[in-house]
DNA sequence: CTAGCTATGTGACAATTGTCACTGACCGGT
DNA sequence: ACCGGTCAGTGACAATTGTCACATAGCTAG
C-alpha cells in the first residue's frame, strides 16, 4: 500500500497503520492555503507528495516565506501549536499540487509515548525547522538583498527539482517581503553576470549560477 | 529547600528530586560564555535567578540577539541539539551574574517519559522559542532599525526590570548587528523626542518612551 | 591634576533598498 | 490581427542604513 511503501523505512509498521486507521488523506491543488495565520490548528499534515509552503505574515500584509515542507516531513510548529491549543503562527499553502496525511491533533501525544520512531521523528523536525528559522534570520541579519535573492532561487530550484523556475518578479518580491523593482533590477543584474536568463513569468538558472 | 521552592509550583516533587540528585548547580558572572557557537551541547540549563542572553553568530563575527532566559525558563534550542548529539546553533552568555542547574542531557529523554509536567515544560518551551524567533524574523523583515531599537531596549528594560539601562552604544549596535555611529544617530532622535535621557554608558528611559 | 582611554556627537558621503512614473513587451481570447 | 491585461525594464528620486573622519566629553589610574 502507498503509505506504507513511503514510511516504511522511517517508522514502525503499527505506527503506519495507525496512520490508516486515524488520518486524513488529503489531495491540494496548488497554490491553497491549509492553514491561515491565526486560525486554530486542527491536525498535523505529513506530506506524501509535492511540497508546502510555510510563511509569516505581518499586520500590513507583507509576507516572508521561511521553508518549505517537502515528502515524509512535517511541520514542527504546528506540532507545538496543536499539542496546547494555540493558534497557528504561520500560513501553510500548497507550493506545488500535494497529497499529505492530516494526522489528528488528539493522536500525537500518545503517539509520542508509544512509538520511539514517532517521537525522534518530531524532535528531529522541531530541531531542522529551528535551524530554518535561524537560517533565515542569519539572511535578514547579515545578507543583502542580493545574497538573499541567490540563496531563494537555489532554494526554488531544490524544491523543484529543476534549473527552471516559474514565478513572476513581483511573486518573487512578495516571498522575499521585498519589491518588484528591487527584484527586476538584481535580476537583471544576475543577467548581465551571465548567471540565468530571464523570460516572462520563468527564470532559467545557468551553470555558472552554481 | 532552595530548588523546592522555585520549582513545587511547576514540577512534581519526585522531578524536583532528580534535580537535586542529577543536576549540577552552576553559578556565573555577568558575561560569562555557558555555551559557545558550535560546541557541543553537553547540558540542558535551567535558570534559579540572573539571565542568560541567547544570540547567533555569523562567519565574520557579527551577532544578534535573539532571546532571553529568564527564572524558571530554559533553552529550547540546547533541548533538540542535546537530544541528538548535534553541536550548538548558538552563543549562551550570562546576561547578568547567573545561577542555573545543568541538567544531564541523558536525563532528558527519561524525565519526558516519566514525568508529565516535565513533558509539557518541553513542549511550552519549545513553542515559545519557535515564537521569539519568529518575532526575531518579523522585526528584521518588517520593521525599520528605529522600531527595532525601541523594541530592544523594552526588552532589556523589562529583563532587568529597570528603566535604566546601562550599555554603550557599541554594545547595543554589536547586539543588534548594526553599527555604532547609526545607533547614536536613533538615539539622539528619541532623546529629542523626550522619550529616554542619554548618559555615558547608561540610558533612561522616560515614562513618555512607553 | 592630567594623560590617555573610551564613549559619544556629528557632518559628509556612499551603498542599499524602496517608491513613483511611465514605457513597451508579451500573451490569451475573441 | 487586435484588445486588454499582466509582466518586465528603467530612470529619477527618496529614505534608510552604513562608513569614514574627526571633534569633544567623561572617566580613571597614576
Amino acid at each position: 500500500m502507498q503509505i506504507n511503501e513511503i514510511f516504511n523505512q522511517i517508522f514502525e509498521l503499527e505506527l503506519i497503520r495507525e496512520f490508516e486507521k486515524k488520518a486524513k488523506l488529503i489531495f491540494v491543488k496548488e497554490g491553497a492555503v491549509i492553514l491561515d495565520f491565526g486560525k486554530t490548528v486542527s491536525m498535523v499534515p505529513i506530506v506524501l507528495s509535492g511540497t508546502l509552503k510555510i510563511s509569516r505574515l505581518d499586520e500590513s500584509g507583507s509576507e516572508l516565506l521561511l521553508y518549505y515542507v517537502n515528502k515524509k516531513e512535517s511541520c514542527a510548529m504546528t506540532f507545538t501549536c496543536c499539542m496546547q491549543q494555540f493558534p497557528s503562527e504561520v500560513k501553510i499553502t500548497a507550493e506545488e499540487d500535494t497529497e499529505f496525511l492530516a494526522l489528528p491533533i488528539t493522536a500525537m501525544d500518545e503517539w509520542m509515548m508509544k512509538y520511539p520512531t514517532w517521537k525522534s521523528f518530531v524532535m528531529k523536525t522541531i530541531r531542522t525547522r529551528f535551524n530554518e528559522l535561524l537560517s533565515a534570520i542569519d539572511q535578514l541579519a547579515f545578507q543583502k538583498l542580493d545574497e538573499r535573492l541567490a540563496n531563494y532561487l537555489k532554494e526554488k530550484s531544490k524544491v523543484t527539482g529543476s534549473a527552471l523556475i516559474n514565478l513572476s518578479h513581483e511573486q518573487i518580491s512578495i516571498e522575499m517581503a521585498s519589491s518588484r523593482e528591487v527584484i527586476s533590477r538584481l535580476l537583471k543584474k544576475l543577467e548581465n553576470e551571465k548567471k540565468l536568463l530571464l523570460y516572462r513569468n520563468q527564470i532559467k538558472l545557468l551553470p555558472n549560477f552554481w
